[in-house]
DNA sequence: ATGCCAAATTGTCTTTTAGACACTTTCAAA
DNA sequence: TTTGAAAGTGTCTAAAAGACAATTTGGCAT
C-alpha cells in the first residue's frame, strides 16, 4: 500500500455524505439545514445540508443514517440516494474553506459526496444542535437561495428526484403523521409537484387506488367542518403494486 | 494538510467511475464489457464494466467521459449518472483483488465509485482493446449473470433507471442510427421495458407525439415489404416538452 | 338561539388515452 | 407466379383525465 496509511476505523477524508431532509408542515415543504455559526471576518454565514465524512469501512447508506443521527438526532427515516457530486470546485467559497479548517484534519482534501434525500414527519423531530451543527432549523424550500459548498445544486437535484419518485411510488406518506386528512395529502402533492391539483379529481384518484384506510375518526377543534382522518394502508399498497402498477402521478 | 500528499494531477486512489454502456442491435440490448484477460490460478475471469480511477482534479462527469474514451474509444455519447456505490466489501472476490494488484498503485484502498450509464449507436463503435482492457465486447444483457466487483448490482440499477427514464424522456433514439424504422423503435421499447407492446397502439402513440420526421425514404434490399425511414425531430421534441409534457411511456 | 365563516365533501359531463383486435400490402427470392 | 416475411393500417370499447359549483358541517361570534 503506497501513500495510504489509514486504518479501517479512520475517517475517509475524501468522501462524505450529505442529506436533504424534507419536512411538511401542512402549508409548505421545508428543509432541515444546519447553521455553522460562523462569525469569522465578513464571510457569509451560509447554511448547509447536514453531512460529514464517512468512515473508511462504512457503507454509504449506513454513513448517511449515521451522520443524520449524529447531526440531527433523526433516525429510522426514509432515505433515497440522489447521486454523487464531485465537482473539484465545490469548495470555492471563502466561508466554506474557513469552516473546513475548523472541523477537518485535512481541510484541503478533495471531497466527493454521496447525496441523499429523506422524508420525515416534521413533528417527530424538534431540531437540536448536535456536534458541529450549532443550530438545526427547518427552512421553507421556497426561501432557500444560497447554500454552502454545492449544496444548493444538490438540493435542486434532490427536489427533482422527489418529484419524479412521487409519481411512481406513494412515498409522500413519510412526510405526514400517522393520521392525516385528504386535504393535507392534497396540499402535500401540490407542494411537491409545484402545481395546483383539482380537489375533486385528486380525491377521486387517490381513493380509487384503495391505499388509504378511513379511520372513522374526525379532526377535532377546527373552526370549520372537521375532516375525516385516514392512514396509509401498507397491505393494499403491496397488493396494488405487486402486478407492476406504478401510476401514482397527478 | 495531514496524511495526504497528492498532487492535483495525481490519480485519486479512492474514487472511480464505472460505465454501463448500452447498445441495441435491433434484436436485443447489449452491454459493453471488458475482458481483463486473467489467467491467474483458478480464479474466474469475470468481465467488468469499463471504469477506472479519477484524477484528483477532475469532475465526475468529465472523468466518466475520459475513462470511457480511454478504455473503449467511444466519445460524444449520452451519459447519465446512476449513483454512488461504496460498499466496503465491493472488492471481495479473489479475482478482483488479484487484478487490482496488477493495475493499481494502492490495490487495497477502499474505493467509492460513481456509476454512469450511456446509450450508444452500436455501429458507431467497433470494440477495440485499450489500456488494461484486453478485449471489449458487446454482451447481450440477458446473458449477463455475474460480473467483477459490484458491477452486476450496478448494472441492475442502471437498467432500472433506464427503464424509468425512457418513460419520461425519449432517450432511446441514442441507441438507434440516424435513420431508423418504426419497427426498430418498437422493438427497442419492448427490449428496454421488458414487455410486449401492441404494434398498432405503439405506432399510434409515437406518431401522435410528432417527434419523428418521415424521411420519405425506404429501406432497401430487405426480403419483404420495405419500411419507411424516420429520424428523430429534435425541434418538435423541444416544442412538445417546453410545456412540461413528459409522458413517453408505454 | 341564530347567523356566519371556513373548510370538507360530493357528481356529472366531456375529452383524451389506453387497450384489444386482424387483414391487406409490398418487396425479394425461389 | 407463387411464397414468405415483415410493413402498414382502423375501429370499437373501456378507462382515465380534466373541467366545473353547490351543499354540508362544525366552531365561533353576536
Amino acid at each position: 500500500m503506497v501513500g495510504n496509511t489509514r486504518k479501517k476505523t479512520d475517517l475517509n477524508p475524501n468522501n462524505s455524505v450529505d442529506c436533504v431532509i424534507f419536512g411538511f408542515d401542512f402549508e409548505q415543504i421545508k428543509v432541515l439545514l444546519i447553521d455553522r455559526g460562523q462569525n469569522i471576518g465578513n464571510s457569509k454565514n451560509l447554511r448547509a445540508l447536514p453531512g460529514n465524512l464517512i468512515y473508511e469501512e462504512e457503507d454509504l447508506d449506513e454513513a448517511a443514517y449515521r451522520v443524520l443521527e449524529e447531526l440531527t438526532g433523526i433516525k429510522d427515516i426514509y432515505l433515497e440516494q440522489v447521486g454523487a457530486f464531485g465537482n473539484p470546485n465545490r469548495v470555492n467559497k471563502e466561508s466554506d474553506r474557513e469552516w473546513l479548517k475548523s472541523i477537518r484534519d485535512e481541510p484541503n482534501a478533495r471531497v466527493i459526496t454521496a447525496a441523499y434525500y429523506s422524508l420525515v414527519k416534521i413533528d417527530d423531530f424538534v431540531p437540536k444542535a448536535h456536534s458541529f451543527a450549532k443550530k438545526a432549523e427547518w427552512i421553507p424550500l421556497t426561501e432557500i437561495e444560497e447554500l454552502a459548498f454545492d449544496h444548493f445544486e444538490i438540493l435542486q437535484v434532490a427536489k427533482e428526484k422527489l418529484k419524479q419518485k412521487i409519481k411512481i411510488q406513494p412515498i409522500g406518506f413519510n412526510l405526514l403523521p400517522e393520521k392525516f386528512t385528504l386535504s393535507q395529502l392534497h396540499k402535500l402533492y401540490e407542494c411537491i409537484l409545484e402545481k395546483p391539483l383539482d380537489k375533486r379529481n385528486f380525491r377521486r384518484k387517490i381513493q380509487k387506488l384503495n391505499i388509504l384506510t378511513n379511520l372513522k375518526e374526525k379532526q377535532r377543534g377546527v373552526p370549520h367542518k372537521p375532516s375525516q382522518l385516514y392512514k396509509f394502508n401498507e397491505e393494499n399498497y403491496q397488493l396494488l403494486t405487486q402486478n407492476g402498477y406504478d401510476n401514482f402521478g397527478f
